[in-house]
DNA sequence: TGTATTAATGACCCAGAAGTCATTAATAGT
DNA sequence: ACTATTAATGACTTCTGGGTCATTAATACA
Protein backbone atom coordinates (compact mmCIF):
# COMPACT_ATOMS: atom_id res chain seq x y z
CA UNK A 1 0.00 0.00 0.00
CA UNK A 2 1.81 3.17 1.47
CA UNK A 3 5.34 2.60 0.04
CA UNK A 4 7.45 3.95 2.89
CA UNK A 5 7.55 7.32 0.76
CA UNK A 6 8.62 9.13 3.68
CA UNK A 7 11.73 9.90 2.87
CA UNK A 8 13.28 9.11 -1.04
CA UNK A 9 16.69 9.62 -0.32
CA UNK A 10 17.72 8.36 -3.86
CA UNK A 11 15.98 6.45 -6.73
CA UNK A 12 16.21 2.79 -6.12
CA UNK A 13 15.69 2.98 -2.13
CA UNK A 14 14.54 -0.51 -2.53
CA UNK A 15 16.39 -2.17 -0.14
CA UNK A 16 18.75 -0.49 2.12
CA UNK A 17 18.46 -2.35 6.03
CA UNK A 18 18.47 -0.29 8.84
CA UNK A 19 19.35 -1.40 12.13
CA UNK A 20 16.90 -0.14 14.90
CA UNK A 21 16.82 -2.04 17.33
CA UNK A 22 15.20 0.60 20.42
CA UNK A 23 12.89 1.55 17.74
CA UNK A 24 11.49 -1.29 16.05
CA UNK A 25 8.85 -2.56 18.87
CA UNK A 26 7.00 0.58 19.11
CA UNK A 27 6.63 0.43 15.31
CA UNK A 28 5.40 -2.55 15.06
CA UNK A 29 3.19 -1.92 17.98
CA UNK A 30 1.55 0.66 16.29
CA UNK A 31 1.28 -0.81 12.78
CA UNK A 32 -0.34 -4.44 14.58
CA UNK A 33 -2.77 -2.14 16.39
CA UNK A 34 -3.92 -1.00 13.01
CA UNK A 35 -4.21 -4.17 11.69
CA UNK A 36 -5.99 -5.60 14.21
CA UNK A 37 -8.68 -2.70 14.21
CA UNK A 38 -9.17 -3.37 10.62
CA UNK A 39 -8.93 -7.39 10.33
CA UNK A 40 -10.01 -8.44 13.64
CA UNK A 41 -6.84 -10.61 15.34
CA UNK A 42 -7.76 -13.68 13.55
CA UNK A 43 -7.35 -12.24 10.39
CA UNK A 44 -4.79 -9.61 10.48
CA UNK A 45 -1.40 -10.82 8.87
CA UNK A 46 2.12 -10.88 10.62
CA UNK A 47 3.29 -10.24 7.43
CA UNK A 48 1.06 -6.76 6.68
CA UNK A 49 1.76 -5.96 10.06
CA UNK A 50 5.51 -6.05 8.62
CA UNK A 51 4.91 -3.99 5.74
CA UNK A 52 3.37 -0.93 7.25
CA UNK A 53 6.14 -1.07 9.79
CA UNK A 54 8.38 -1.09 7.05
CA UNK A 55 10.48 -4.36 8.02
CA UNK A 56 10.30 -7.78 6.54
CA UNK A 57 7.83 -10.55 8.62
CA UNK A 58 10.63 -12.46 10.38
CA UNK A 59 12.16 -9.04 11.79
CA UNK A 60 8.38 -9.09 13.85
CA UNK A 61 9.58 -12.26 15.52
CA UNK A 62 12.71 -10.87 16.54
CA UNK A 63 10.53 -8.56 18.81
CA UNK A 64 7.62 -10.97 19.68
CA UNK A 65 7.21 -14.23 20.35
CA UNK A 66 4.25 -14.84 18.47
CA UNK A 67 1.20 -13.00 17.23
CA UNK A 68 -1.04 -13.08 20.80
CA UNK A 69 1.98 -11.50 22.36
CA UNK A 70 1.93 -8.65 19.92
CA UNK A 71 -1.68 -8.92 20.34
CA UNK A 72 -1.39 -8.01 23.52
CA UNK A 73 1.24 -5.65 23.76
CA UNK A 74 -0.66 -3.68 21.21
CA UNK A 75 -3.47 -3.68 23.75
CA UNK A 76 -1.53 -3.18 26.94
CA UNK A 77 0.14 0.02 25.34
CA UNK A 78 -2.65 1.99 24.18
CA UNK A 79 -4.72 1.84 27.56
CA UNK A 80 -4.59 5.67 28.24
CA UNK A 81 -3.17 7.88 31.31
CA UNK A 82 -6.46 9.70 30.51
CA UNK A 83 -8.11 8.72 34.08
CA UNK A 84 -4.83 9.16 36.13
CA UNK A 85 -4.91 12.59 35.23
CA UNK A 86 -8.67 13.10 36.08
CA UNK A 87 -7.91 11.35 39.53
CA UNK A 88 -5.60 13.81 40.67
CA UNK A 89 -7.56 16.63 39.52
CA UNK A 90 -10.76 16.00 41.10
CA UNK A 91 -9.50 16.02 44.40
CA UNK A 92 -7.86 19.73 43.79
CA UNK A 93 -10.49 21.08 42.23
CA UNK A 94 -12.39 23.66 43.81
CA UNK A 95 -15.64 24.31 41.73
CA UNK A 96 -19.13 22.43 42.29
CA UNK A 97 -19.37 18.62 41.52
CA UNK A 98 -22.40 19.70 38.61
CA UNK A 99 -19.00 21.36 37.00
CA UNK A 100 -16.27 18.14 37.60
CA UNK A 101 -18.65 16.12 36.11
CA UNK A 102 -19.33 18.34 32.72
CA UNK A 103 -15.87 18.12 32.58
CA UNK A 104 -15.79 14.71 33.12
CA UNK A 105 -18.28 14.18 30.27
CA UNK A 106 -16.54 16.50 27.87
CA UNK A 107 -13.52 14.17 28.24
CA UNK A 108 -14.99 11.67 27.31
CA UNK A 109 -16.61 13.03 23.90
CA UNK A 110 -12.85 14.79 23.25
CA UNK A 111 -10.62 12.09 24.06
CA UNK A 112 -12.49 8.72 24.41
CA UNK A 113 -14.34 8.55 21.91
CA UNK A 114 -11.39 8.95 19.58
CA UNK A 115 -10.68 6.21 17.01
CA UNK A 116 -7.56 5.65 18.56
CA UNK A 117 -9.62 4.86 21.90
CA UNK A 118 -12.39 3.07 19.79
CA UNK A 119 -9.85 0.75 18.02
CA UNK A 120 -9.16 -0.59 21.77
CA UNK A 121 -13.09 -0.74 22.38
CA UNK A 122 -13.84 -2.89 19.52
CA UNK A 123 -10.83 -4.89 20.17
CA UNK A 124 -12.17 -5.48 24.07
CA UNK A 125 -15.44 -5.99 22.57
CA UNK A 126 -14.95 -8.40 19.63
CA UNK A 127 -11.94 -10.16 21.10
CA UNK A 128 -12.33 -10.35 24.66
CA UNK A 129 -13.70 -13.65 25.91
CA UNK A 130 -10.58 -15.49 24.07
CA UNK A 131 -8.35 -13.11 25.88
CA UNK A 132 -9.30 -12.87 29.49
CA UNK A 133 -6.16 -11.50 30.77
CA UNK A 134 -6.42 -8.86 28.07
CA UNK A 135 -10.09 -7.94 29.40
CA UNK A 136 -9.13 -7.99 32.98
CA UNK A 137 -6.28 -5.67 32.46
CA UNK A 138 -8.53 -3.34 30.76
CA UNK A 139 -11.11 -3.44 33.19
CA UNK A 140 -8.15 -2.64 35.76
CA UNK A 141 -6.49 0.38 34.27
CA UNK A 142 -9.04 1.65 32.47
CA UNK A 143 -12.50 1.07 33.43
CA UNK A 144 -12.19 0.61 37.18
CA UNK A 145 -10.46 3.78 37.34
CA UNK A 146 -13.24 5.63 35.76
CA UNK A 147 -15.40 3.69 38.25
CA UNK A 148 -13.63 5.31 40.64
CA UNK A 149 -13.63 8.77 39.69
CA UNK A 150 -17.22 9.31 38.94
CA UNK A 151 -18.35 7.54 42.69
CA UNK A 152 -16.10 10.50 44.03
CA UNK A 153 -17.78 13.22 41.98
CA UNK A 154 -20.83 11.92 43.15
CA UNK A 155 -20.44 11.23 46.51
CA UNK A 156 -18.95 14.64 46.56
CA UNK A 157 -21.95 16.17 44.98
CA UNK A 158 -24.08 14.24 47.66
CA UNK A 159 -22.13 15.49 50.43
CA UNK A 160 -22.37 19.27 49.47
CA UNK A 161 -26.29 18.64 48.40
CA UNK A 162 -26.09 19.09 45.01
CA UNK A 163 -27.53 15.48 44.34
CA UNK A 164 -29.62 13.07 45.46
CA UNK A 165 -28.71 9.79 47.20
CA UNK A 166 -31.20 7.04 45.74
CA UNK A 167 -30.73 4.86 42.74
CA UNK A 168 -28.42 6.58 40.14
CA UNK A 169 -26.18 7.19 42.65
CA UNK A 170 -25.99 3.45 43.75
CA UNK A 171 -25.26 2.79 39.93
CA UNK A 172 -23.10 5.93 38.77
CA UNK A 173 -22.04 4.04 35.71
CA UNK A 174 -25.61 5.05 34.12
CA UNK A 175 -24.48 8.49 34.12
CA UNK A 176 -21.43 7.86 31.64
CA UNK A 177 -23.74 5.76 29.05
CA UNK A 178 -24.48 8.05 26.31
CA UNK A 179 -20.67 8.15 25.89
CA UNK A 180 -20.38 4.72 25.97
CA UNK A 181 -23.42 4.40 23.20
CA UNK A 182 -21.70 7.11 21.07
CA UNK A 183 -18.48 5.08 20.69
CA UNK A 184 -20.45 1.99 20.12
CA UNK A 185 -22.56 4.18 17.21
CA UNK A 186 -19.16 5.84 15.62
CA UNK A 187 -18.09 2.24 15.45
CA UNK A 188 -20.87 0.72 13.65
CA UNK A 189 -23.70 2.64 12.22
CA UNK A 190 -21.64 6.07 12.30
CA UNK A 191 -20.74 6.03 8.38
CA UNK A 192 -24.27 5.49 6.84
CA UNK A 193 -26.09 7.54 9.44
CA UNK A 194 -24.01 9.76 11.02
CA UNK A 195 -23.66 10.80 14.76
CA UNK A 196 -23.28 14.68 15.88
CA UNK A 197 -21.56 14.72 19.21
CA UNK A 198 -21.94 18.11 20.14
CA UNK A 199 -25.18 17.62 19.98
CA UNK A 200 -25.60 14.53 21.65
CA UNK A 201 -23.44 15.53 24.37
CA UNK A 202 -25.59 18.25 24.96
CA UNK A 203 -28.51 15.73 25.36
CA UNK A 204 -26.35 13.83 27.13
CA UNK A 205 -25.73 16.89 29.93
CA UNK A 206 -29.53 18.24 29.58
CA UNK A 207 -30.30 14.62 30.86
CA UNK A 208 -28.59 14.05 33.55
CA UNK A 209 -29.00 17.64 35.22
CA UNK A 210 -32.45 18.12 34.20
CA UNK A 211 -33.97 14.81 33.40
CA UNK A 212 -36.67 14.48 30.81
CA UNK A 213 -39.71 15.58 32.66
CA UNK A 214 -41.49 18.70 32.73
CA UNK A 215 -40.48 20.80 35.82
CA UNK B 1 -17.12 -32.52 22.09
CA UNK B 2 -21.18 -33.43 22.94
CA UNK B 3 -21.12 -36.43 20.81
CA UNK B 4 -24.85 -36.18 19.53
CA UNK B 5 -26.21 -38.47 22.16
CA UNK B 6 -29.56 -37.29 22.11
CA UNK B 7 -31.44 -40.39 20.65
CA UNK B 8 -29.15 -43.38 21.51
CA UNK B 9 -31.28 -45.72 19.44
CA UNK B 10 -28.82 -48.68 19.05
CA UNK B 11 -24.53 -49.11 20.79
CA UNK B 12 -23.48 -48.53 17.21
CA UNK B 13 -25.49 -45.79 15.83
CA UNK B 14 -22.57 -43.80 14.52
CA UNK B 15 -23.91 -43.41 10.99
CA UNK B 16 -27.37 -43.66 9.91
CA UNK B 17 -27.61 -41.03 7.70
CA UNK B 18 -31.02 -39.03 7.63
CA UNK B 19 -32.58 -37.12 4.87
CA UNK B 20 -34.06 -33.59 6.43
CA UNK B 21 -34.01 -31.40 3.33
CA UNK B 22 -36.15 -28.60 4.91
CA UNK B 23 -34.94 -28.57 8.61
CA UNK B 24 -31.17 -28.05 7.74
CA UNK B 25 -30.35 -24.75 6.60
CA UNK B 26 -32.10 -23.67 10.14
CA UNK B 27 -30.17 -26.08 12.03
CA UNK B 28 -26.61 -25.40 9.89
CA UNK B 29 -27.73 -21.39 10.98
CA UNK B 30 -28.16 -22.05 14.69
CA UNK B 31 -25.14 -23.84 14.77
CA UNK B 32 -23.45 -21.17 12.66
CA UNK B 33 -24.66 -18.62 15.28
CA UNK B 34 -23.10 -20.40 17.96
CA UNK B 35 -19.95 -20.73 16.37
CA UNK B 36 -19.83 -17.24 15.02
CA UNK B 37 -20.41 -16.30 18.56
CA UNK B 38 -17.49 -17.37 20.55
CA UNK B 39 -14.89 -17.74 17.86
CA UNK B 40 -15.96 -14.61 15.32
CA UNK B 41 -16.09 -14.93 12.35
CA UNK B 42 -12.80 -15.98 10.59
CA UNK B 43 -11.74 -18.20 13.23
CA UNK B 44 -14.83 -20.16 13.17
CA UNK B 45 -14.68 -23.45 11.68
CA UNK B 46 -17.08 -25.16 9.12
CA UNK B 47 -16.22 -28.31 10.15
CA UNK B 48 -17.20 -27.51 13.63
CA UNK B 49 -20.06 -25.70 12.60
CA UNK B 50 -21.35 -28.90 10.82
CA UNK B 51 -20.94 -31.31 14.19
CA UNK B 52 -22.81 -29.04 15.52
CA UNK B 53 -25.57 -29.43 13.39
CA UNK B 54 -24.93 -33.41 13.46
CA UNK B 55 -24.00 -33.61 9.46
CA UNK B 56 -20.61 -33.80 7.39
CA UNK B 57 -18.60 -30.90 6.58
CA UNK B 58 -20.09 -31.22 2.70
CA UNK B 59 -23.56 -30.59 3.46
CA UNK B 60 -22.99 -27.34 4.71
CA UNK B 61 -22.23 -26.46 1.47
CA UNK B 62 -25.16 -27.97 -0.21
CA UNK B 63 -27.20 -25.07 1.39
CA UNK B 64 -24.98 -22.29 1.43
CA UNK B 65 -22.36 -21.31 -0.88
CA UNK B 66 -19.40 -20.73 1.31
CA UNK B 67 -18.83 -19.32 4.93
CA UNK B 68 -19.87 -15.84 3.87
CA UNK B 69 -23.09 -16.62 3.04
CA UNK B 70 -24.03 -19.16 5.84
CA UNK B 71 -22.61 -15.77 8.25
CA UNK B 72 -24.73 -13.59 6.58
CA UNK B 73 -27.62 -16.13 6.53
CA UNK B 74 -27.23 -16.45 10.62
CA UNK B 75 -27.11 -12.76 11.51
CA UNK B 76 -30.46 -11.95 9.11
CA UNK B 77 -32.08 -15.05 10.81
CA UNK B 78 -31.93 -13.13 13.86
CA UNK B 79 -32.97 -9.66 13.54
CA UNK B 80 -36.20 -9.73 16.09
CA UNK B 81 -39.46 -9.23 15.80
CA UNK B 82 -39.29 -6.91 19.20
CA UNK B 83 -39.72 -3.52 17.82
CA UNK B 84 -42.81 -4.68 15.58
CA UNK B 85 -44.61 -5.64 18.06
CA UNK B 86 -43.80 -2.51 20.32
CA UNK B 87 -44.71 -0.05 17.18
CA UNK B 88 -48.48 -1.96 17.20
CA UNK B 89 -48.86 -1.64 21.22
CA UNK B 90 -47.93 2.70 21.05
CA UNK B 91 -50.39 3.43 19.10
CA UNK B 92 -53.24 1.93 20.73
CA UNK B 93 -51.95 2.06 24.54
CA UNK B 94 -53.86 4.38 26.51
CA UNK B 95 -51.73 5.45 29.41
CA UNK B 96 -49.46 8.29 29.79
CA UNK B 97 -45.92 8.47 27.49
CA UNK B 98 -44.17 7.43 31.27
CA UNK B 99 -45.91 4.51 31.08
CA UNK B 100 -44.95 3.67 27.75
CA UNK B 101 -41.05 4.77 27.95
CA UNK B 102 -40.96 2.19 31.27
CA UNK B 103 -42.32 -0.56 29.14
CA UNK B 104 -40.13 0.04 26.70
CA UNK B 105 -37.06 0.35 29.39
CA UNK B 106 -38.15 -2.72 30.52
CA UNK B 107 -38.57 -4.74 27.46
CA UNK B 108 -34.84 -3.90 26.38
CA UNK B 109 -33.39 -5.66 29.49
CA UNK B 110 -35.72 -8.11 29.73
CA UNK B 111 -35.55 -9.23 25.59
CA UNK B 112 -32.84 -7.18 24.38
CA UNK B 113 -29.74 -7.89 26.95
CA UNK B 114 -30.25 -11.85 26.19
CA UNK B 115 -27.35 -13.67 25.32
CA UNK B 116 -29.29 -14.48 21.98
CA UNK B 117 -29.60 -10.35 21.03
CA UNK B 118 -25.55 -9.88 22.92
CA UNK B 119 -24.26 -12.26 20.35
CA UNK B 120 -25.81 -10.42 17.50
CA UNK B 121 -24.60 -7.21 18.73
CA UNK B 122 -21.09 -8.39 19.11
CA UNK B 123 -21.11 -9.65 15.44
CA UNK B 124 -22.25 -6.31 14.16
CA UNK B 125 -19.02 -4.44 16.49
CA UNK B 126 -16.66 -7.04 15.68
CA UNK B 127 -17.55 -7.72 12.32
CA UNK B 128 -19.72 -4.95 10.93
CA UNK B 129 -16.65 -3.32 9.08
CA UNK B 130 -16.44 -6.16 7.24
CA UNK B 131 -19.86 -6.75 6.36
CA UNK B 132 -21.19 -3.37 5.60
CA UNK B 133 -24.35 -4.94 3.68
CA UNK B 134 -25.32 -6.78 7.42
CA UNK B 135 -24.88 -3.90 9.16
CA UNK B 136 -27.28 -1.73 7.04
CA UNK B 137 -29.45 -4.88 7.31
CA UNK B 138 -29.53 -4.58 10.73
CA UNK B 139 -29.72 -0.72 11.16
CA UNK B 140 -32.77 -0.83 8.72
CA UNK B 141 -34.64 -3.82 10.65
CA UNK B 142 -33.79 -2.85 14.22
CA UNK B 143 -32.04 0.10 14.60
CA UNK B 144 -34.02 2.43 12.86
CA UNK B 145 -37.37 1.22 14.21
CA UNK B 146 -36.09 1.44 17.79
CA UNK B 147 -35.55 4.83 17.10
CA UNK B 148 -39.25 5.33 14.92
CA UNK B 149 -40.61 4.23 18.34
CA UNK B 150 -38.49 6.23 21.13
CA UNK B 151 -39.40 9.28 18.97
CA UNK B 152 -42.97 9.07 18.97
CA UNK B 153 -43.13 8.26 22.58
CA UNK B 154 -41.53 11.38 23.15
CA UNK B 155 -43.21 13.46 21.11
CA UNK B 156 -46.57 12.03 22.59
CA UNK B 157 -45.24 12.95 25.97
CA UNK B 158 -44.42 16.55 25.05
CA UNK B 159 -47.79 17.15 23.33
CA UNK B 160 -49.51 15.82 26.58
CA UNK B 161 -46.91 18.13 28.35
CA UNK B 162 -45.36 14.94 30.57
CA UNK B 163 -41.92 15.89 28.78
CA UNK B 164 -39.78 18.55 28.19
CA UNK B 165 -38.84 19.85 24.88
CA UNK B 166 -34.60 20.47 24.42
CA UNK B 167 -31.47 18.47 24.00
CA UNK B 168 -33.04 15.33 25.11
CA UNK B 169 -35.86 15.13 23.11
CA UNK B 170 -33.62 16.08 20.04
CA UNK B 171 -31.73 13.08 20.65
CA UNK B 172 -33.66 10.47 21.95
CA UNK B 173 -30.86 8.18 22.10
CA UNK B 174 -29.51 9.16 24.94
CA UNK B 175 -32.75 7.72 26.69
CA UNK B 176 -31.80 4.13 26.10
CA UNK B 177 -28.31 4.51 26.32
CA UNK B 178 -27.83 2.72 29.67
CA UNK B 179 -28.92 0.09 28.05
CA UNK B 180 -27.01 -0.71 25.03
CA UNK B 181 -24.08 0.21 27.99
CA UNK B 182 -26.09 -2.89 30.12
CA UNK B 183 -25.80 -5.15 27.21
CA UNK B 184 -22.15 -3.87 26.48
CA UNK B 185 -20.83 -4.95 30.08
CA UNK B 186 -22.90 -8.44 29.77
CA UNK B 187 -20.60 -9.12 26.90
CA UNK B 188 -17.20 -8.39 28.15
CA UNK B 189 -16.63 -7.36 31.94
CA UNK B 190 -19.53 -9.10 33.26
CA UNK B 191 -17.88 -12.61 34.07
CA UNK B 192 -15.51 -10.18 36.04
CA UNK B 193 -17.28 -8.02 37.67
CA UNK B 194 -21.07 -9.09 37.27
CA UNK B 195 -23.87 -5.82 36.93
CA UNK B 196 -26.62 -6.03 38.40
CA UNK B 197 -29.13 -5.75 35.78
CA UNK B 198 -32.36 -5.29 38.34
CA UNK B 199 -30.53 -2.37 40.07
CA UNK B 200 -29.29 -0.92 37.18
CA UNK B 201 -32.51 -0.42 35.50
CA UNK B 202 -33.88 1.28 38.72
CA UNK B 203 -31.01 3.51 38.17
CA UNK B 204 -31.47 4.21 34.44
CA UNK B 205 -35.32 4.68 35.08
CA UNK B 206 -34.53 7.14 38.49
CA UNK B 207 -32.09 8.94 35.98
CA UNK B 208 -34.00 9.52 33.07
CA UNK B 209 -37.51 10.29 35.34
CA UNK B 210 -36.01 12.04 38.73
CA UNK B 211 -32.57 13.26 36.89
CA UNK B 212 -29.47 13.30 39.34
CA UNK B 213 -29.90 16.42 40.90
CA UNK B 214 -31.12 17.57 44.31
CA UNK B 215 -35.21 18.73 43.64
C1' DT C 1 40.38 -0.88 7.66
C1' DG C 2 39.38 -5.27 9.45
C1' DT C 3 36.62 -8.14 12.18
C1' DA C 4 33.05 -9.58 15.50
C1' DT C 5 28.56 -8.99 16.65
C1' DT C 6 23.92 -9.20 15.87
C1' DA C 7 19.79 -6.86 13.53
C1' DA C 8 17.37 -7.87 9.60
C1' DT C 9 15.92 -10.68 5.86
C1' DG C 10 12.75 -13.69 3.14
C1' DA C 11 12.65 -18.34 1.14
C1' DC C 12 10.90 -22.14 3.09
C1' DC C 13 8.20 -25.40 5.87
C1' DC C 14 3.92 -27.08 7.33
C1' DA C 15 -0.52 -27.05 9.95
C1' DG C 16 -4.97 -26.06 9.36
C1' DA C 17 -9.08 -24.89 7.22
C1' DA C 18 -12.07 -23.57 3.00
C1' DG C 19 -14.16 -25.61 -0.57
C1' DT C 20 -14.80 -29.83 -4.17
C1' DC C 21 -16.69 -33.92 -5.98
C1' DA C 22 -16.90 -38.86 -6.86
C1' DT C 23 -19.21 -42.05 -4.18
C1' DT C 24 -22.82 -43.83 -1.03
C1' DA C 25 -27.28 -44.65 0.50
C1' DA C 26 -32.00 -42.91 1.98
C1' DT C 27 -36.37 -42.17 0.08
C1' DA C 28 -40.21 -41.56 -3.38
C1' DG C 29 -42.52 -43.33 -7.07
C1' DT C 30 -44.17 -47.28 -9.59
C1' DA D 1 -39.33 -55.20 -4.66
C1' DC D 2 -37.00 -52.33 -8.02
C1' DT D 3 -35.16 -48.21 -9.62
C1' DA D 4 -34.43 -43.23 -10.23
C1' DT D 5 -33.50 -39.36 -7.80
C1' DT D 6 -30.90 -36.66 -4.97
C1' DA D 7 -29.42 -35.73 0.02
C1' DA D 8 -25.46 -36.67 2.40
C1' DT D 9 -20.73 -37.94 2.92
C1' DG D 10 -15.70 -37.26 3.85
C1' DA D 11 -11.28 -38.02 1.54
C1' DC D 12 -8.90 -34.96 -1.12
C1' DT D 13 -7.11 -30.67 -3.19
C1' DT D 14 -5.61 -26.12 -2.63
C1' DC D 15 -4.31 -22.18 -0.51
C1' DT D 16 -3.33 -19.15 3.13
C1' DG D 17 -0.65 -17.54 6.60
C1' DG D 18 2.01 -18.45 11.12
C1' DG D 19 6.41 -19.34 12.42
C1' DT D 20 11.65 -20.79 11.41
C1' DC D 21 16.40 -20.24 10.42
C1' DA D 22 20.43 -20.12 7.42
C1' DT D 23 22.14 -16.22 5.23
C1' DT D 24 23.18 -11.26 4.62
C1' DA D 25 24.85 -6.99 5.85
C1' DA D 26 24.83 -2.85 9.06
C1' DT D 27 27.27 -1.18 12.87
C1' DA D 28 30.59 -1.09 16.88
C1' DC D 29 34.95 -1.45 18.19
C1' DA D 30 39.81 -2.41 17.88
Amino acid sequence: MDKKSQQPKNPADKKIRRRRKEARPGEIIEAGLQEFAERGFASARIEDVAARAGIAKGTVYRYFENKEALFEAAVRSRVIPIFDQLTIMIDTYPGTAEELLRILFKTIYQKLITPDVRILMRLIIAEGARFPQITEFYYQEAISKGQKILRKIVERGIENGEFRQGPVSAEPMVLVAPGIMAAIWKMTFDAHYPLDLNRFLEAHIDLVFNGLKQS
